[in-house]
RNA sequence: GGGCCCGUAGCUCAGCUCGGUAGAGCAUCUGGCUUUUAACCAGGUGGCCGGGGGUUCGAAUCCCCUCGGGCCCGCCA
């Protein structure tokens, strides 16, 4: 493949540079304001003398008078550069300054007779020289697999994918700042696990040099989360990447990021209360609104959010989880394709509510109360020993959080983890394993907790109207590329 | 895992039905121009048409294989 004729160019041109003295890439150029800081306070600003730096984005000469745009951090102001003023430097700039170069200029705030706020330049240094030539600023970066492969180019050029990112970095922030004005302590528990459990996922595998032995790759932090609720930390939380070896779509990555939360002493109506009050306090510092539209749909996250008891809304339905037969399920299974390695009546119903369901939530709606064997961590239903005090939070119609109250009886729990086992047994790659560790830590005492998992990406989603979790991962997982 | 679509210049795309010397706009390069902002005017450079194989006198175009990507479905958060 024969070397880009810009790269070639501006190798030409780093040779001139540095056979005039020039280092092409200086250590240093102090600055005393920003780009943003100017765009947003014009006025404090006009007049004033300002060292600034950023890309070189677009050049527009007109013979003794050049116009220029230098971008930094998605904000943008125009270089006025004149003859008159830069003489023989003038000429330097046209030919050694390249779109895409990252430069420091000082010079005037001023307008121009167009009124744009403008850098009238009396000095400039180049400090990054660029060997590429930007893709067409007009027609941006379209191409999804270069956009994806090359993030830096997409956030560079598309300012609403810049923005994206931004608010995704701030709603991280905000999250940590909202729980830690509550008292929540946050830790890192362990990605390495030589048992992975909390969830029912296919792991990624890999090995341990040093004591030989193969470990996963999390799927869930939960089990290591409520053993610190075992040592004694009442509110505890972690933000992490969790790893499921499966297929990826616009809601699936193999890798993602969810927060898990854990609170001593509460059930799962306080974690719905929490999750409900968290998501809309990001709504309001993200996005300053409570209303979110995403495609065709208007979302209003306003008001108490609805809740909606699983096995009712079947019954609702025409499916009465009390009456139908498991042949009559089974046939419905059929109907809505859906294959299950082995039956379990409460599963079956599950998956039923799923398809059927899930995707006509696009308000927030917490579906609650699930069959018992819908997940082995999940304490019985207070009212209903053949339920569990689980729910799961729908918005857009996606799963955007998943929370209960925790069992914390140690011989539940492993009974629990054995019928796990036996569906593993059975065909279902994505049964549980028997974790007697975690179970020894609820012989210990594990104190009565609320807990909730919010996944990162979605709620990401969500906020910034994105339709593809694609768009809120800085580098998506993609097949290498080879010819 | 199944179905549909896409891959041509740095970028955005046409050409493919119906095989005949690889195109446009922008970017880049050379001139010109002292208030532009998709600047403008004139001229030039730039491509193994994702990769491999086949059919043919001749393939970007037809056929087969393969790589990468997108969308939908299945499974999953």
């Amino acid at each position: 493949m024969p070397e880009r004729k810009d790269f070639l160019d501006r190798l030409k041109k780093i040779d001139e540079l540095k056979s005039m003295g020039i280092n092409p890439y200086p250590h240093y150029f102090k600055v005393n304001s920003t780009i943003r800081e100017i765009v947003e306070s014009p006025d404090l600003f006009m007049g004033k003398n300002v060292s600034i730096a950023g890309r070189v984005m677009a050049l527009r000469y007109h013979g003794k008078v050049g116009f220029g745009d230098l971008s930094m951090d998605n904000f943008k102001i125009q270089l006025f550069l004149k003859y008159e003023v830069l003489k023989d430097n003038y000429d330097f700039f046209k030919k050694f300054v390249d779109k895409s170069d990252i430069i420091g200029v000082e010079g005037d705030v001023v307008r121009t007779e167009k009124g744009e706020l403008s850098i009238l330049v009396k000095n400039f240094i180049i400090l990054t020289k660029s060997l590429y030539d930007l893709p067409h600023a007009w027609f941006g970066l379209e191409d999804v697999e270069t956009r994806y492969r090359q993030r830096y180019l997409d956030m560079l050029l598309n300012k609403d994918v810049f923005e994206i990112f931004r608010k995704r970095s701030m709603i991280v922030g905000e999250i940590r700042r909202f729980l830690d004005s509550k008292g929540f302590l946050e830790f890192e528990t362990p990605i390495l696990q030589p048992v992975y459990g909390g969830a029912n996922a296919k792991p990624f595998i890999t090995h341990v040099n040093a004591i030989d032995r193969n470990y996963y790759l999390r799927i869930s932090d939960e089990l290591y989360l409520k053993r610190l609720l075992v040592a004694g930390y009442p509110k505890v939380f972690e933000i992490g990447k969790d790893f499921r070896n499966e297929d990826i779509d616009s809601r699936h990555n193999p890798e993602f990021t969810m927060i898990e939360i854990y609170e001593a002493f509460k059930d799962y109506n306080d974690m719905m209360e929490l999750t409900e009050n968290l998501i809309k306090h990001l709504a309001q510092k993200i996005n300053g609104s409570l209303k979110v539209k995403i495609g065709e749909n208007e979302i209003d996250l306003s008001g108490e959010w609805k809740k909606v008891k699983l096995l009712e809304k079947l019954k609702e339905g025409g499916v009465d989880p009390n009456t139908i037969t498991d042949d009559e399920i089974k046939k419905l299974l059929e109907k809505y394709d859906i294959k299950m390695p082995s039956y379990v009546r409460g599963i079956a119903l599950t998956k039923l509510f799923e398809e059927i369901y899930e995707h006509t939530f696009i308000n927030p709606t917490f579906v609650i109360d699930y069959p018992r064997e819908s997940t082995p961590l999940c304490k019985l239903h207070r009212n209903d020993p053949n339920l569990v005090e689980r729910f799961e939070l729908f918005i857009n119609g996606i799963e955007i959080a998943n929370g209960y109250t925790e069992l914390n009886d140690p011989i539940l729990q492993e009974k629990f983890f054995n019928e796990e086992v036996e569906r593993r047994i059975l065909g279902d790659e994505e049964a549980q394993q028997k974790d007697t560790d975690f179970i020894e830590a609820l012989r210990v005492g594990m104190p009565n907790a609320g807990g909730v998992g919010i996944g990162i990406d979605r709620i990401s989603m969500i906020l910034t109207s994105a339709k593809s979790i694609k768009e809120v991962i800085y580098y998506p997982i993609l097949a290498p590329k080879n010819d």
